[in-house]
DNA sequence: ACAATATGGCCCC
DNA sequence: TGGGGCCCCTATTG
């Protein structure tokens, strides 16, 4: 039962042998991925454009931004006038891809300014998967290790819904608001279910049940409660409004299509080993995307699945891959992150490669939820949590801590990330300080000491880096209420975070 | 300070 | 194909 730790030097020599080939090479490829933002590690974001290698163009203020090229710019500069656009839609020109690539510049040039909006510490154990509100701008749901749920509208100094979870054993692979209902959501649990949880009225129906799940039978007929023996467990979910169907996978390959309301509509072994990812494609409905541990991501016609052989497409890839995300705005494209040091992206233009390769420090480590590069909804642009790696090319010794889990709200101006036990809102340097005077306001009429939300209720930790870390969070969010404070010369304000402080 | 815990993935028998 | 042991090397709790 007790870990056993090797050695330190036969670790290292391990892990030297180890970093794979592909990594290697790719240190001498030029980055192809940019890096926005400033120390510090938290408040750093890496975005990739899913077009041209980018050329650095400076460093200016907090952040590095970097572009195409100097042409493209002057370009772009002249083809954003909006007479342009009118004109080009007046002779019924297309100006949708034109306009986006357009306002993708300058949304790109905003990433330099984001800043912490607030952040939440909720759980006993890290967070493992995150979920925006399909349309309340500024609501996330939240997922644990314990199978804990949160509902949290950041705007909203205490608007949240908790539903506690199981604790050991229920981790939460995956949750997906109803497209009919949003106060449900579908959940993939550790405990072998799959259920819909309504977050108002805290009803669980339990939809499905993953095969050889019987830890249930054995505690009845031993009528002892003897550890739970899981054989099988759902990892991921997605749910489709046209289709009314929900998709799950589980940890041994196996995948089954249920309608919305939890009838089987087909059970089938699609993969060798555990599926991270399944997902409907948003503009075609017949077609599904199921991701990996078998180092497979596969592309299904839902009208015609009968066994693992059957796929449209495979998309083999060089280590297990953790999720596979058709792009947003056309469904055209596919997103993957292995559990190693790559981000692909396929095109359907041509599934047999990926259009691009990116390199990336993402391995997996059993306790550290896994990396899953995600799109931003609008834009042709991916956001990805980092674990660094000292063997990866370009490591510096500075980076401290990673960010886990990242997805922009359907807006896309604002971001959500896990990172261990907590929560991160992040959004542009304006947006958070107007947003953050309102919060201030409404804490200061109603008395209350913390807007750190967390499950001790803002105190002191007992161990010295977590109280450290969330020290930081918490005065850098007194720290711009000080600047604040100043520019509205409030005293009581300025006491006020003092007292917060301490 | 130190040990235990957590249900990830691979290899080998 | 299944299970035990090992390795990846974090963060929290008692």
């Amino acid at each position: 039962m007790a870990p056993v730790n090797q050695p330190k030097d036969k670790k290292h020599e391990r892990a030297h042998e180890r970093w794979p080939e592909e990594a290697k090479s790719a240190g001498k490829r030029k980055p192809d991925y940019e890096e926005l933002g400033n120390e510090p590690q938290a408040k750093r974001l890496f975005v990739r454009k899913t077009s041209k290698p980018p050329e650095k163009i400076g460093r200016s203020g907090g952040g590095s931004m970097v572009r195409n090229n100097r042409v493209l710019f002057h370009q772009l500069d002249r083809q954003c006038s909006i007479v342009h656009y009118v004109y080009q839609n007046m002779l019924g020109g297309s100006i949708r891809a034109q306009l986006r690539q357009c306002l993708q510049l300058p949304f790109l040039r905003s990433l330099a300014s984001y800043r912490l909006f607030r952040t939440a510490s909720p759980f006993d154990r890290r967070v493992t998967c995150l979920e925006w509100h399909p349309t309340h701008p500024s609501t996330v749901a939240v997922g644990s290790k314990g199978g804990d749920i949160i509902l949290w509208d950041y705007e909203v100094l205490t608007k949240t819904c908790f539903i506690k979870g199981k604790g050991p054993g229920d981790s939460l692979g995956d949750i997906k608001f109803s497209p009919y209902e949003a106060v449900k959501l579908y959940v993939a649990s550790g405990d072998g279910t799959l259920s819909l949880q309504d977050l108002e009225g805290r009803a669980v129906q339990v939809i499905s049940r993953a095969p050889d799940c019987g830890h249930e039978l054995i505690l009845c007929s031993l009528g002892l409660m003897l550890c739970c023996c899981f054989f099988c467990w759902y990892c991921s979910v997605d749910v489709s409004a046209s289709c009314r169907a929900v998709v799950t996978g589980d940890n041994v390959g196996n995948v089954v299509l249920l309608s919305t309301s939890g009838e089987e509509i087909w059970k089938l072994k699609l993969h060798r080993k555990k599926v991270t990812h399944v997902e409907f494609n948003s503009r075609c409905e017949w077609l599904l995307a199921t991701a990996s541990v078998d180092q497979t991501v596969k592309i299904w016609d839902l009208r015609n699945i009968k066994n693992k052989m059957n796929f449209l497409h495979v998309l083999p890839h060089d280590k297990p891959v953790n999720a596979a995300y058709f792009s947003p705005t056309d469904g055209a494209k596919l997103l993957s992150t292995d559990q190693r040091s790559e981000i692909r992206v396929y095109s359907s233009s041509d599934w047999t490669k990926p259009q691009h390769l990116i390199p990336h420090p993402h391995r997996q480590f059993q306790h550290l939820t896994p990396i899953k590069a995600t799109w931003h909804p609008r834009y042709d642009l991916i956001v990805a949590g980092r674990y660094p790696d000292p063997k990866f090319p370009g490591y510096t010794v500075n980076e401290l801590r990673t960010v886990d889990l990242n997805k922009f709200n359907p807006m896309g101006d604002t971001l959500a990330s896990g990172m261990g036990f907590n929560i991160l809102i992040w959004s542009r340097e304006e947006m958070v300080a107007k947003k953050q005077e309102h919060l201030l306001k409404a804490m200061t009429e109603q008395g209350i000491g913390s807007w750190s939300l967390s499950r001790r209720g803002g105190q002191r930790q007992a161990n010295p880096g977590t109280s450290k870390l969330k020290a930081n969070l918490l005065s850098w969010e007194l720290e711009e209420m000080r600047t604040k404070s100043n520019d509205s010369k409030s005293q009581g304000r300025k006491r006020k975070g003092k007292d917060l402080e301490n």
